[in-house]
Order: C-alpha cells, then sequence, then structure tokens
DNA sequence: CACCCTCGAGTTCA
DNA sequence: CTCGAGGGTG
C-alpha cells in the first residue's frame, strides 16, 4: 500500500508534469528543462509501477501518447443523443405547443435557450474526473477526442464542490465565439494560410487536430537532432505547429446544455440541472430563460431574431425545451428525437446566382444524377459553386431552365440546395435541360432499373469508367472499408495507370505494382536508389492491410450491391456469419432475415449470379480479406437458442438496438410468431403479433421483462410474464 | 393499400 | 440534407 508521504508526492508530480506540460505548449519561457522534466516524469511513472492505485484517469501518464483513450477511436456514449426536431415558423411551433398541450393537459414552463452553431459533444465525469469527451457521431457513438479536451479551458478535467455525482454524462456546444474565429482568421492570413469559411467547420477542425500525432513528431525529431541545422528547422517548424494548433483549442469553448446518464444527483428541472452543472464548474449559458407561456417564448424567438448577430457566439435558433424532467419523460421520445424540445430555426439565408448548366454525373451504382453548375456565390459562409438536382424530375418540379438566375440556400445551412428560378430575371435566352439518354461517360444506353422508376441508371456496371472508379473508391470510404490514403486521386491513378482492373485486384496490390505508377513514386532523397513509393502509397498499403481484418459487414458495404449499406450489411452479417453462406442463400431464406424484404433478397442473390462479382470476391478472399466473422461461442452465451420476437416501440431502445442487445447475447430475433418463438416482446403498440402469440401460447413481456431478459436471461424474463397470455 | 420509419445513395466545402 | 424506395404495421 502507499504511504501518505508517497501518495502526497504523487500529487505533487502530476500537478508539476501537467504545469510543466502547459507552460510548454503555451510557449512561455518554461521554467523547466528537457531533462528535468524528463526526471519528474520518470519518477511518476516509477512511483506508479510501484503504486498502481495511484494511477488514476487524472495522471499525465494515463494520458501521454494516447495511452488511455486512443484518438478517435468510437466511442459508445452512455445514453443515446438525440437529435431535436426543427420548427421553421411560427405554425410549426404552435402545432408543437399543441401536441405537448395535449400529451400533459396544460402548458408546461419552457425553457429556453439559443442554439449555438457548433458541434455537440458528449462528455462522461467519473467520481469527478473526466474520462471521455467526444464528438456526437450519430448518437450512438462518436469520436474519441479525450487527448485534446486538456487544452480545452472550458472543458473542466475536474468537477468542483461538496456534490459532485459518482457519474455524470454532459451534453454541450464546443464553438469558437465570432471575435476569437476572426482573430484566429486573421492570424491565419498573417502566416500566408487561407482564410478559414466559418466558425463552426473550424470547430470542427480544431477539435479534431491530431495533437497526439504532432507531439510524436516533434519527440521524434528531437531524440533525432544529431541532423544539424536541418533537422533543428524541423524541430522549429514542428514546435510552431504543434503551439497553433494546441492555442486553437485553447480557444475554444464549451456551453453545456444537456444531461445523459447520472449516478448520485438529483435535480427534477432541466434549468436545475443547469445549476447544478453551474456549480460543479461546467460552463453554462447565462441567456436561459424559463416561460410559462406560448406568448414569451415567442417573444424569445424573436427578440434573438432581432438580435442574433449581437451575440458573441452565432446561433442558428432557440432550443425550447419542456423544464419539468417528469414532464419530459411524460412525452417521451420517438425514435429520433424527444417530443419534450424543439429546435427553432431562423430562417436560412438566400442568395441568388446565375446557373450557368446542368451537367450529370454517373454513381457508383450507375444512378445518373444532374446537378447544377453556377455562378460561385458566398452563402452561410461559404462559397458554392455546385448542387444536386437529384433527377431530371426533380429539375422539372423546381422549374429551373439554364441561364436562369436562381434562388440558392444551404439546407441546414450545410448543403447547397437550388430552390427554383428568379422568374423575373428571365430573358427568353435559356433553355431546359434535357436529361441525356446515354451515359455521358461510356456511352450505354440509359434506362430505369425498373418500370416506373425516378432514376436513370447506366447498365454498364462491369465496365463504364465512372462506376468502377465510384465503386473502387466507395471500398475506401469510412462507410466501408476506410482505407485511408485511398482517395479518389489514387483510385483514379490505379486505374488509369493499369494497376488494378476494377475493386478485384485492390487487396492483390504489392509496393511492386505500385512501382510501375508515376501517380505513387517520387524522386529518390540523397542516399536512395531508384524511384520510392510516396508517403501516400505507403500510407494506402498499410491500410489496405489493416481493412482485410474489418467485419463481415464492412466487406460486404465496400462491394456495392444494390440496397445494402451499413445496417443491412450488419443485419446479413448477424443472420448468415460468413460471405460463402450468404451468396449460397436462396431468396427466401435471405427475406426471412428481419429488415430483408423480396427486392433486396433478390437483389443480394442476383449479384452473388453474376460472375465477375464472384471473382471480385475470390480475389478479395485470396488477398486475406476477412469472409466470416468469428463464431462468438454461441453455446456460452446467456440467450443461446432463444428464439425472440420484438414488436411495438420500447422505451429507450431502437427496433435496432434492441434487436442487437439480443443478437449480441447470443439469441435470434425473428420477425414473425411461431411455434418455435421463444418469447415476445411486446412494446407500446403492439399490434397483431400478440394475437398470435396468444393463440400458440407464446409468452409475452413489456419493457421491464425485456430489460430482465437482458440482464438475466430468459428465466428472469418469464417471471414478468403478462396476465392472460 | 396507406401509412410511417429507416435505409441507401449522392452530395458540398473546408 | 434530400429524395426515392424498401420494409413492416394496421
Amino acid at each position: 500500500m502507499s504511504t501518505d508521504v508517497e501518495r502526497e508526492r504523487w500529487a505533487e508530480l502530476v500537478d508539476l508534469v501537467n504545469s510543466a506540460r502547459a507552460e510548454y505548449y503555451q510557449k512561455d519561457a518554461p521554467r523547466l528543462s528537457d531533462a528535468e522534466y524528463d526526471a519528474l516524469y520518470a519518477e511518476l511513472v516509477e512511483l506508479e509501477r510501484r503504486h498502481p492505485e495511484l494511477a488514476g484517469g487524472e495522471s499525465p501518464t494515463q494520458t501521454v501518447g494516447g495511452a488511455r483513450s486512443e484518438m478517435f477511436e468510437p466511442v459508445e456514449h452512455l445514453q443515446r443523443m438525440y437529435s431535436l426536431d426543427n420548427a421553421f415558423d411560427p405554425t410549426e411551433l404552435d402545432a408543437w405547443f399543441e401536441r405537448v398541450r395535449a400529451g400533459l393537459g396544460e402548458f408546461p414552463p419552457m425553457l429556453c435557450e439559443l442554439k449555438i452553431d457548433g458541434l455537440a459533444v458528449d462528455a462522461v465525469y467519473r467520481d469527478g474526473a473526466l474520462v471521455t469527451l467526444a464528438t456526437r457521431g450519430d448518437g450512438r457513438v462518436g469520436e474519441d477526442v479525450t487527448y485534446n479536451a486538456r487544452f480545452i479551458p472550458g472543458v473542466p478535467q475536474r468537477l468542483k464542490g461538496d456534490d459532485v455525482p459518482a457519474l455524470l454524462e454532459v451534453r454541450g456546444e464546443i464553438y469558437f465565439t465570432v471575435a476569437d474565429f476572426e482573430r484566429i482568421n486573421s492570424e491565419q492570413l498573417d502566416i500566408g494560410l487561407p482564410a478559414f469559411a466559418n466558425p463552426r467547420n473550424t470547430a470542427a477542425g480544431s477539435l479534431r487536430q491530431r495533437i497526439d500525432r504532432r507531439e510524436e513528431d516533434l519527440a521524434a525529431a528531437r531524440a533525432d537532432a544529431r541532423g544539424g541545422a536541418r533537422a533543428e528547422g524541423r524541430i522549429t517548424r514542428l514546435e510552431a505547429e504543434l503551439a497553433r494548433a494546441v492555442s486553437r483549442l485553447a480557444n475554444l469553448r464549451l456551453t453545456v446544455h444537456g444531461v445523459g446518464a447520472v449516478e448520485g444527483a438529483l435535480v427534477s428541472t432541466q434549468s436545475g440541472a443547469y445549476e447544478l452543472m453551474g456549480r460543479l464548474g461546467l460552463p453554462i449559458s447565462d441567456r436561459a430563460r424559463a416561460h410559462s407561456t406560448p406568448d414569451d417564448v415567442r417573444a424569445f424567438i424573436d427578440h434573438y431574431g432581432e438580435h442574433r448577430h449581437d451575440v458573441e457566439h452565432e446561433i442558428d435558433g432557440v432550443v425550447v425545451k419542456v423544464d419539468d424532467l417528469e414532464r419530459q419523460r411524460a412525452l417521451g421520445e420517438t425514435s429520433r428525437a424527444p417530443r419534450w424540445a424543439i429546435a427553432y430555426k431562423y430562417p436560412p439565408e438566400v442568395v441568388r446566382t446565375r446557373l450557368l448548366d446542368i451537367a450529370v454525373n454517373v454513381g457508383r451504382t450507375g444512378r445518373v444524377t444532374p446537378f447544377a453548375v453556377m455562378e460561385p456565390v458566398k452563402v452561410a459562409g461559404s462559397t458554392v459553386a455546385m448542387a444536386t438536382l437529384h433527377n431530371a424530375h426533380e429539375v422539372v418540379r423546381k422549374g429551373v431552365l439554364i441561364g436562369d438566375v436562381v434562388f440558392l440556400r444551404k439546407a441546414g445551412d450545410v448543403i447547397p440546395e437550388v430552390l427554383g428560378p428568379v422568374l423575373d430575371e428571365r430573358d427568353g435566352t435559356e433553355r431546359a435541360f434535357v436529361m441525356p439518354t446515354a451515359c455521358p461517360e461510356c456511352g450505354t444506353g440509359l434506362r430505369p432499373e425498373k418500370e416506373g422508376d425516378k432514376d436513370l441508371r447506366c447498365p454498364n456496371s462491369r465496365s463504364c469508367p465512372a462506376q468502377v472508379r465510384e465503386r473502387v473508391f466507395h471500398v475506401a470510404s469510412r462507410a466501408a472499408l476506410d482505407i485511408e490514403g485511398l482517395g479518389a486521386k489514387a483510385a483514379v491513378a490505379l486505374l488509369e495507370g493499369g494497376v488494378i482492373e476494377d475493386e478485384g485486384d485492390l487487396f492483390l496490390l504489392t509496393p511492386e505494382l505500385l512501382s510501375s505508377c508515376e501517380f505513387f513514386t517520387r524522386e529518390p532523397a540523397r542516399g536512395e536508389e531508384g524511384r520510392q513509393l510516396t508517403e501516400n502509397a505507403r500510407t494506402m498499403l498499410a491500410n489496405l492491410e489493416a481493412a482485410k481484418d474489418r467485419p463481415l459487414w464492412r466487406v460486404l458495404v465496400a462491394l456495392s450491391i444494390r440496397h445494402v449499406g451499413g445496417p443491412t450489411a450488419m443485419d446479413l452479417a448477424r443472420a448468415f456469419g460468413s460471405m460463402d453462406a450468404i451468396a449460397a442463400a436462396s431468396i427466401d431464406e435471405l427475406a426471412a432475415v428481419d429488415g430483408i424484404g423480396g427486392t433486396i433478397a433478390e437483389a443480394v442473390h442476383d449479384w452473388f449470379a453474376e460472375d465477375w462479382h464472384r471473382d471480385v470476391v475470390d480475389k478479395w478472399r485470396m488477398g486475406d480479406v476477412r469472409m466470416a466473422d468469428e463464431a462468438a461461442d454461441a453455446a456460452d452465451l446467456p440467450l443461446a437458442g432463444a428464439t425472440i420476437v420484438i414488436t411495438g416501440s420500447l422505451e429507450g431502445f431502437t427496433r435496432d438496438s434492441a434487436a442487437a442487445e439480443v443478437t449480441d447475447r447470443g439469441g435470434k430475433v425473428a420477425s414473425s410468431v411461431s411455434k418455435k418463438t421463444t418469447l415476445v416482446v411486446a412494446g407500446e403498440n403492439a399490434g397483431s403479433k400478440l394475437d398470435k402469440a396468444r393463440d400458440l401460447g407464446v409468452p409475452v413481456v413489456g419493457l421491464a421483462g425485456f430489460v430482465a431478459l437482458l440482464s438475466g436471461g430468459v428465466d428472469a424474463a418469464l417471471s414478468h410474464v403478462r396476465e392472460g397470455a
């Protein structure tokens, strides 16, 4: 056991090391030399080696080099981060008021707050210490940015006060103030770099900086400092870059606006939760107000609509929340958003620009998409020159002609959208868009996939250069196998250089093959023989290697099978376990999987019936790409052998998440009730499956039973069987 | 068969 | 973010 003296010394070392690091990054004259710092750090490591119980999450040894939390690794939020439903005008707001009133029987006090235009994050504190800071991601899983958190002053490493809860998951917004953004931008221009477009993108980029890598690079350069003047120059440059990256983080702000999982704290209102978080040292907004009448809420919204630009940070609207937590629970959530809150969005900026042309693009599935080519114009913080028009039908519906002046906005302040023509500006020289009848890249005649489809497709999937290129690019995408170094340019180079014929050859690439292609090689540096592979080529090869071991569902997504994206691929992988089993399945067997109907079943079956598709799979197999998920030792899992049918909606779960909870425990999820069904879980609004279960005498449980099923298995669930079943 | 929800696909700018 | 389309429910 550690003595008091040792514990004290440990705390002292932690402080010394932390403050030394802070000074170092802020480029003040450090009080400690590198050698002194190293000695302190070594002492700390040694102390923790002897007394591992000291090495808590707040020790710098736990966070240096990403030892504890890997940058950008997925982090599952303890509680799902919902998005908010939007209201775009007073009528939609009134409609929401009405729904709330109907749900609760009266108009409840509402907490109104500004909707900061930043990026949502989730921070978890255990016993008052910051454990993780993660981006929102898809709401369930985000990216780990804990490593960067210590440089953001608004994200406390430790909560303060006497009533620190055992567990607190907070949600908030990370952003730059407009003033800080402008200052950062002018500094950026001063050193000859291009200006940033807007505060939100810059905040997102700043939060996702690889500080850890910069530190490693710098440490490596220092360790290798024998190189004389050139190495010195490199060190100076790396130091400057690191200092700049850290100072960006230091300018980020956090404002908390929500609570996820909690243990050990009791509050009864949203505003009470804010008050508590404020006492704990978390930054809360001083502009949130509780209002008890619809008129007051509307006045709050109108006030900030007028004074939108008087706030120190950008806002894109106002969030209105039912203040009382009990009433929030009473209203509940839909599958994607709480019913007890709404985001009132101020109208987005609309600009006019000239529609120069309508061109078409061919996607990886052969879909041909018209898009607008416009006179570049600045809108909502960035310059836009292109916008998708989805399909020919949509072009007609919008009524735009080539040569028109059009209204343009950014939907959700992100995606450019052509709204329609400015009719007053027409002078008769405009002409209608004519959808091509042949593929612009390979000349094959376009046709709809089936009768009545609005999309036109190029049927030449095997050799249309656009489709092959897009498929190769797609294999590398984050949604598929996530291969860094294989971008659009590399895909084109591989194909045009003849290094690969199509996606099938990707995993058979070798350094030798790449060397034959100019794009992937560079001139030899001094002391090197012959042309060398570029940094990017090496990255790509390494990541191709890593990609071979991704889960089966990602491999399925990478194959570009029609209708098979992430969730569907997961369903397939879960149900069949291997590529061979999927390839061998009949249409009926495929369609028996929950979430897969006739169309998808047929698409999958037909895909594997095509020779050259099977060749792609075989070549990937030859290249050692994963073709089966490791069979978990199914018999050991708590729900092994159980077949569960889930019907209706279960609070706290989506259809998929509930099913995943069951399959993770070795159980099978079926879509319809039969004699083989072990148990039916019926949530809210359960339908006809209930009757079927009664007819067959299959036990039925509700939410409580489902929770028991997950924690204690089938027997535990059976004690919750409903009366009359 | 009409409805709602979820998924797929293409997409913009840094 | 948007549209189109597939799947499941009532």
